[in-house]
DNA sequence: TTTGATCTTTACGTTTACGTAAACTAGATG
DNA sequence: CATCTAGTTTACGTAAACGTAAAGATCAAA
């Protein structure tokens, strides 16, 4: 058994440690309520390599560990990582316990993506800055105009 | 004149805060080449209200209040912006001195989209946390076997 | 004047991340 | 048995943000 068992956190889902917690296996259903994405998101995954739900029959059977992939994928978009991204940082997540190499390789595409997410940081600071300024501006102008400002 | 003469910062242009600095007017190529972009997306910025260069004929003329969006555009997207909400963050800004349920209203929308980014930033530190725990587990498991880590 | 570099418009092509509709299957329920 | 209700596959459609190719205009240098 891997890594990455669980992935709770995140107000990605509309219930954040909520509804699955006790379970052990999802129907398609259960995880498009959870999460809020569509039945085709899912399927849509499944088909991109970045889940691999059981079957019983045609239907879909999604482990805990299908659930907590969704999680980090919806996790890793909303920080604007592709598919393609998240899909391969779970594939080096799984790795796990290969060769020294790989493991180093996998290291330093982690430590890639840290340093980005960093940047994105001061990034964001930047513009809050200045959509705190603009938003300063605005208030001045309506404070002249007489009235009380927020 | 309105507001929005300056949005200099960011890493996103090659050279941070240098080469028209000094200039009024600016080609095609000068923006292309300080922002790292082509010149089809110049054009596209326009065609989607965006920019409004000048013309000299045929040719596109731009103002430090284009360099000044163009940078701002660029701001937006890197945090995650898409253009249209780019278009309509500098559409209110250029109301500048609107009816006051204007102001007011450019406000709300000002207060929403930071509110975003601060939740995009709790986003982007739990994701770097979890990255740094799997490289922290991935550093163990290279200790383990005698090569000294990084 | 011919070449060539840079610009222009027009328009179709591309990728990502799904939406949406059609047509089918399987189990539950009146 | 007929009808839901959920699920499935297949496949075409879509929005965003450009890329790329075609064909023509302009201006300077050889």
């Amino acid at each position: 058994m891997t890594e990455l068992e669980n992935f709770g956190g995140a107000h990605f889902a509309s219930d954040p440690e909520g509804p699955g917690a006790g379970r052990d296996v999802f129907t398609i259903r259960d995880l498009t309520k959870e999460f809020a994405v569509s039945a085709r998101t899912l399927r849509f995954y499944e088909e991109k390599g970045l889940l691999d739900p059981a079957r019983r029959g045609e239907q879909r059977l999604y482990s805990r560990r299908d659930r907590a992939r969704l999680a980090y994928v919806l996790a890793g978009k909303t920080v604007g990582f592709s598919l393609e991204e998240v899909r391969e940082m779970l594939d080096l997540y799984d790795l796990g316990d290969g060769q020294v190499t790989q493991l180093k390789v996998a290291l330093a595409k982690f430590s890639e993506r840290i340093e980005r997410l960093e940047r994105q940081k001061t990034d964001i600071d930047r513009v809050v800055a200045e959509l705190t300024r603009a938003s300063d501006v605005m208030k001045a102008k309506l404070a002249v105009r007489g009235q009380a400002g927020d």
